[in-house]
DNA sequence: TTTAATGCAAACTATTTGCATCACC
DNA sequence: GGTGATGCAAATAGTTTGCATTAAA
């Protein structure tokens, strides 16, 4: 097996640390740098193609044109506050009766869904009481739905 | 204003003589080159740029790496076979109640979302009665959803 | 003449691959 | 020694831009 498997733990612990977040590639291989593991950028595509593989992360689409990646819990989507760049993780429960809606009118058998909403935060929406804006994706957030990971 | 806007014209007129259809830029291309017209793909490009300015199609983010376009129209959905790879318009009616169920979960003032959809049309459900199947986005379908356009 | 459209080539961005090397069993 | 992980450099794919030219008002 592996026997040096050390970029790919680090980015394992990396996401594991955030709690809900998405990830490109560049804010991986950037954030690997600040925790102190130096390595490059095709070792981090690399080493997030065989943790994909192994279902440890998920690729994610979001509108980006780059490709995310997020650690696998249970079927989700994703909303993204068009002011600070938070993404958070929805549950897609309430989209269950749409898909069965979609289903009948359409007569296609729906196996899967993406679902990315945009819109405005709580924060966001607040007259920004301390200036609490961001502009990469870099919330800490994800606090917004509990129910989720 | 415009004095040889050939392209864009030409580039119109086959969207719009094919229904519902989202398209790559490639495919755009190749397309006016069978119809006639020939360009230069950048020229493709501008033109498509152009035509969505001007609010005459709208960008379209399929999970395909690659950006389409499609003739504007009131919003709606994706819904794409797996199989056969045509692309239907869906309503997105039936959505409406789950984002509003998603707003009030989330507190994010939702202003917009993209569903794609992934699953097997009608066709490519029939066990095969006289190999239905393709492989591009090329289908003259999205005739499943009557009430879009 | 002025302006937009076009073609051609090249830059750019993000991703992916080839290959030699390295670390660990 | 053998195998997978890594770094470096370069190839791809898709998109976008610079620039000179052309066509129409």
């Amino acid at each position: 097996m592996g026997r040096r498997a050390k970029i790919g733990t680090a980015l394992k612990g990396l996401m594991n640390a955030r709690g809900h977040h998405t990830w490109s590639l560049e804010e991986l291989h950037s954030e690997l740098g600040s925790v102190g593991v130096r390595a490059d950028f095709s070792s981090v595509f690399r080493a997030m193609a065989k943790l994909e593989v192994d279902g440890h992360v998920r690729r994610v689409e979001l509108d980006d044109a780059r490709t995310h990646f997020e650690v696998t819990t249970e079927h989700h989507d994703h909303l993204r506050c068009a002011t600070c760049g938070e993404v958070a993780a929805v549950p897609c429960g309430p989209m269950a009766s749409a898909i069965e809606q979609l289903e009948i009118l359409t007569g296609f058998d729906i196996a899967d869904h993406r679902l990315v909403l945009t819109g405005t935060c709580l924060k966001c929406q607040q007259p920004a009481p301390q200036s609490e804006q961001r502009s990469g994706a870099t919330a800490a957030g994800g606090s917004l739905v509990g129910g989720i990971a």
